[in-house]
DNA sequence: AGTTTACTTTGTAAAGC
DNA sequence: GCTTTAAAAAGTAAACT
């Protein structure tokens, strides 16, 4: 009988430890991304729910952790690529976005997919872009999603296409290679993806 | 109006099978030529049928499992002749194995462009994934038939779980009228 | 700039770690 | 869970020309 209520001490407290190292960890990787206090809050929700409902096991503490600040960052509005957050944690951004896809079954989070609309800030202030600038990206990321050319796009891709594409005609130009360095995409995607956005908004080339 | 039924084409049927006799892998493999065996990376033998294309995994159980071929025809086909080359090996293989299609993969084309944006919020969030910054297809889950479809935004789709041609069919009948029904087909 | 190759997703059996 | 096999869809990445 004493056994089991040690045990039950130590499961406890083994509980409550790993609890204290995924909070830690949010934290941590929270501060390195420079994400607000609000969505920290948001993913400890997300991984104190994901524990209630035993999605841990199988997983690493690590692995739920990151995907519940991924998953976090998109419910607020200020999302993170799956490159970004995998930079600032020691899970591999594979594992990363498929711990995210199964704890967003399980816990029916309902998150719709990200509109690349919601990096244009973060990446034209990295770039030094102005008002007008991210104004045009977002006009580009509107029309054209509208006319179909988004469906099974990468959403970073998306707008760093419309950024640099709204550098061009702001006469504010930034390189192919500046806006895919801040928006961790190649510049073979950047090309792709500008050449159909041009395109589809009848700006001759 | 043309059926996208029409467009359906099998690109790959996987089936299993068992020739009732155990065997020495290692033997297999010296005398059986273009055969792949490393039973440290993996415990069947691999070997590969030219006419039809397929790759058969070769199991020290005598189970056998057959990949990549075309149609249930050549399933048929590929695994006959790995039953003889079995027995030109000296090796007992029963008369006519049961063979069972686990899987069959398809591919259609609905006809026109999807908006997946629209079809994953019209479908319901909570029946699909369509996480495009990982996978530009949308992961559609159908309880009957019980397969899984992937769209994409060119209109085209992958249909695979299915374990009869049919099942193909019937999972495009219902992902055209789900669509339809929700006015995303227009 | 554009090409090639390779990887992402889905499902499925097999035997063994 | 992983390992291996096959094939499609289409996007992206790495490595080249």
């Amino acid at each position: 009988r004493l056994r089991k209520w040690q045990e039950r001490i130590r499961t406890k407290d083994a509980g409550e430890r790993n609890l204290q190292f995924a909070l830690s960890e949010i934290d941590r990787m929270s501060s390195a991304l420079g994400v607000p206090r609000s969505v920290r809050e948001v993913a400890s929700v997300i991984y104190r729910r994901a524990l209630k409902e035993d999605l841990i096991r199988g997983r690493s503490i690590e692995g739920v952790s990151t995907s519940a600040l991924y998953a976090a960052c998109r419910q607020e509005g200020i999302p993170r690529s799956l490159e970004e957050v995998s930079e600032v944690s020691r899970v591999e951004r594979k594992e990363i976005g498929r711990t995210y896809r199964y704890v967003s079954q399980e816990l029916g989070l309902e998150l719709e997919p990200v509109d690349p609309k919601q990096y244009v800030p973060r990446f034209a202030s990295a770039l030094d872009l102005s008002e007008e600038v991210q104004g045009k990206a977002n006009e580009i990321i509107d029309e054209t999603a509208e006319q179909g050319l988004l469906s099974g796009k990468s959403p970073t891709g998306y707008a760093a296409a419309a950024i640099y594409a709204a550098s061009l005609l702001c006469n504010e130009k930034k390189t192919q290679r500046e806006v895919a360095d801040v928006a961790q995409v190649t510049e073979v995607t950047i090309r792709n993806r500008y050449q159909e956005q041009i395109e589809a908004m009848g700006i001759p080339s | 109006m043309s059926d996208p039924k029409d467009t359906i084409n099998i690109e790959n049927v996987v089936a299993s099978t068992g020739i009732g006799q155990e065997l020495d892998l290692q033997s297999v493999a010296m005398d059986l030529e273009g055969a792949d065996y490393d039973p440290e990376q993996f415990p069947g033998l691999v070997y590969r049928t030219q006419n039809p294309k397929s790759a058969a995994l070769i199991f020290r159980s005598g189970k056998i499992v057959c990949t990549g071929a075309k149609s249930t025809d050549d399933v048929h086909e590929s695994l006959g002749i790995v039953f003889d080359k079995l027995r030109e090996l000296q090796i007992p293989v029963d008369d006519d194995p049961e063979i069972t299609v686990q899987n069959i993969v398809t591919s259609a084309d609905l006809g026109r462009n999807l908006n997946l944006n629209a079809i994953a919020i019209g479908l319901g969030l909570e029946n699909i994934e369509y996480e495009p910054e990982q996978f530009p297809g949308l992961v559609y889950r159908l309880d009957e038939p019980k397969v899984v479809a992937l769209l994409f935004g060119s209109g085209k789709l992958v249909i695979t779980g299915g374990k009869q041609p049919v099942d193909a069919e019937h999972a495009v009948d219902k992902i055209v009228s789900r669509l339809s029904e929700l006015g995303l087909l227009d």
